[in-house]
DNA sequence: CTGGCTGCAAAGACTTTGCAAGGCT
DNA sequence: AGCCTTGCAAAGTCTTTGCAGCCAG
């Protein structure tokens, strides 16, 4: 994620017609530099520790503007949705703390042939999935 | 989940301490009936079919009780929380269409062995795991 | 009986919306 | 310049809480 470069990011705004505000590549920034998910609240306080003092309507309306543009992807998770950088192409697969809740993104699949199998034993027709896996992260094991 | 009947269930509230009540009983039943997940307002909504008046912080604070003692579970979906009696050491596999929202449940998990993957991979250590199909049921592709 | 449960109303948390002012292209 | 975006405040939606009366054990 760190290497989406702000011009790059830019563009993808331009190119679906919508503009490159500061607000915008702001919150761009915060899930950039972030390997985690984030809520909207961690993503107003990340914005605040950088003196960036944004409305939490902004927020919301701009997360939904990247969301609808597929350049961010609203996540829901038992403690509320979070917002990450859209992965193209990709799947969502996501280690979840159920001690911290810290959320990370897990960059492997081995369900590509899932779907085959659903085809072909329901009358469902599947398109994405979601895996997420619930544990314990490498600091709250020691705890 | 229609197998379950009510005096089982009973005893389970009973075991766990918790008082054997008319809404309670009638909650478990709702979601007894269905084959797919239900929010809060549809239970709500599918009691009131049932010409039973139940307040909807009785709704809450039941389903609370019930998810507290394992005998529901409560899953975060894109459109809102669900709920669902609580499948004892199975997993969460889920069909959502993306046309109606409604969320069936598959009861097939291919991967077993995908934790062991995890664990010899990554500092994380995988306890539970949650698999959401996104795709069309078989009305809604009829449309 | 007695403590937990219920309904009602009100508060709380989170999210959305209307409007005027300001900023991007 | 024109339209989209922003901040502010207010409204909306969903969920929780306090309290008095009621019911299961």
């Amino acid at each position: 994620m760190k290497t989406d470069n702000p011009d790059k990011i830019s563009e993808l705004l331009r190119k679906k017609g919508e503009k490159v505000t500061p607000a915008r590549m702001a919150i761009l920034e915060v899930l950039s530099d972030c390997s985690c998910l984030l809520s909207v609240a961690e993503i107003y306080d990340r914005l605040r520790e950088q003196n960036i003092k944004m409305n939490y309507s902004t927020v919301y309306r701009n997360l939904e503007v990247l969301c609808r543009n597929k350049i961010t992807e609203k996540i829901a998770f038992p403690d509320g949705a979070k917002f990450k950088l859209f992965d193209e192409g990709k799947h969502t697969h996501h280690l979840i703390c159920k001690s911290c809740h810290r959320t990370e993104i897990l960059s492997y699949c081995p369900f590509e042939d899932v779907k085959k199998i659903i085809k072909s034993n329901t009358n469902f027709l599947p398109l994405e999935h979601k895996l997420e896996i619930y544990g314990y992260c490498e600091k709250c094991q020691k705890k």
